[in-house]
DNA sequence: GTAACACCGGAGCGTTTCGCTCCGCAACTG
DNA sequence: CAGTTGCGGAGCGAAACGCTCCGGTGTTAC
């Protein structure tokens, strides 16, 4: 029952949260010192855990993933096809999985993540065929178009600008008014209304932006 | 006829639009030097038309918030309520009105700018009060819930990331992608659907951003 | 009780990036 | 062809960056 442990893991987890904070208001530009900052934690402290900054990136981002995969396996345990799929979106919305946005690109991609990303695109999959399948889902939407909703969703300029101002007394308001926004995007998912514009989204345009061009 | 004006004129535009390119992607960190280069002119030219940076960010505040009323009045000409108000949405969407979102309590807010953010208000009011009353936007909906919907949805994650990685190969498609997510969430204004959860939001989350703390 | 130790916070290093100034030069004008 | 206008960008001091390193504090072993 060493305490010294219970505060190092108390600090770790504080900073892996500060950094998705920190990374939603800032984007790329988020520094070192504003992450430990915000985590009520030393600067030495953050490097004594992690060597580099990409590596406290790279740390955060398989966190999310693992998230993403868990809350998927969750809604795919759901009996219901519908709530299941939405309890997923709102879950990953609500996590902030939308954060991470900024730092693709910014980070070298580990063999690890993209196993877990893989496995996150087909738990997906199955989540979203299954709504289909029940009627539940509008027809015309594709996975792509709900990964491109959460990384949408996934950001609250609200939120992360209030927190920046430091006006915490209106945060509970913000995410309240957040989830509206999220019950609106969600209800506009159901089947009824007429078909959705242009083709469906190509895969790329959610796996491209990690990786480095292939040309030019 | 003089050459000189129209090339000025030009250069007056291409940093404007810069600008708002350049906020989308970098926030408040979005430098100087970042937008003359994307404009394609040179950073003394810039600091000729504008003395300073907060002055820049002031007329682009201006020239958005008559975009946006424009945007109302010509809702309000539109003979059918809901035509009238989804086009709102989708151009105050679309022109990028969410952009501005990052430089809220960065720079000052001069009168002129408050003015015509209250006619803004009312015109919304108008174009969701004639919604609320010919029955094509669900009840629960507020004025205040459609002005966050369009500052979140008016930045894209996709479009604006893939810019600054230069793919613009993949920009169609990005903001092809992105009108499906628009028209998903104008599908979740219509009535219907069940009751929105929590409280209308409060006016303060708009409007105190910009203004400084009342206390502390 | 106290010496040895582990781990914390943050001052400070060199480097990069910032907002902004200033000036040489090209392009119109009369 | 001299005069004028307005362009582009090198370069300034200041600020912020990622990261190192060390004095101080609380815990452990005996």
């Amino acid at each position: 029952m060493s305490t010294r442990k219970d505060i190092a893991e108390r600090n770790d987890r504080a900073l892996l949260q500060a950094a998705r904070d920190v990374l939603a208001e800032d984007g790329v530009h988020a520094s070192v010192a504003a992450i430990a900052a915000r985590a009520g934690v030393g600067i030495g402290s953050l490097y004594r855990r992690y060597q580099t900054k990409e590596e406290l990136f790279q740390r955060l981002s398989l966190l999310s993933l693992d998230h993403w995969n868990e809350a998927a396996e969750q809604g795919l345990a759901d009996p219901d096809p519908w709530a299941g799929l939405a309890g997923f979106v709102r879950g990953c919305i609500e996590f902030g999985q939308g954060s991470l946005g900024p730092i693709a690109g910014a980070i070298e991609v580990t063999e690890e993540m993209s196993t877990k990303s893989r496995r996150g695109d087909e738990l997906l999959d199955a989540l979203v065929r299954r709504a289909h399948e029940s009627g539940v889902l509008r027809a015309d939407v594709t996975a792509l178009d709900i990964s491109l909703l959460i990384e949408q969703l996934g950001r609250s300029p609200v939120v992360d600008q209030l927190r920046k101002q430091g006006r915490d007394d209106l945060l509970p308001a913000a995410a309240g008014a957040r989830r509206r926004l999220i019950a609106i995007a969600l209800d506009g998912l159901r089947p009824g209304p007429g078909p959705l514009p242009g083709a469906p989204p190509d895969e790329i345009l959610f796996t491209g932006r990690w990786t480095d061009r292939p040309d030019a």
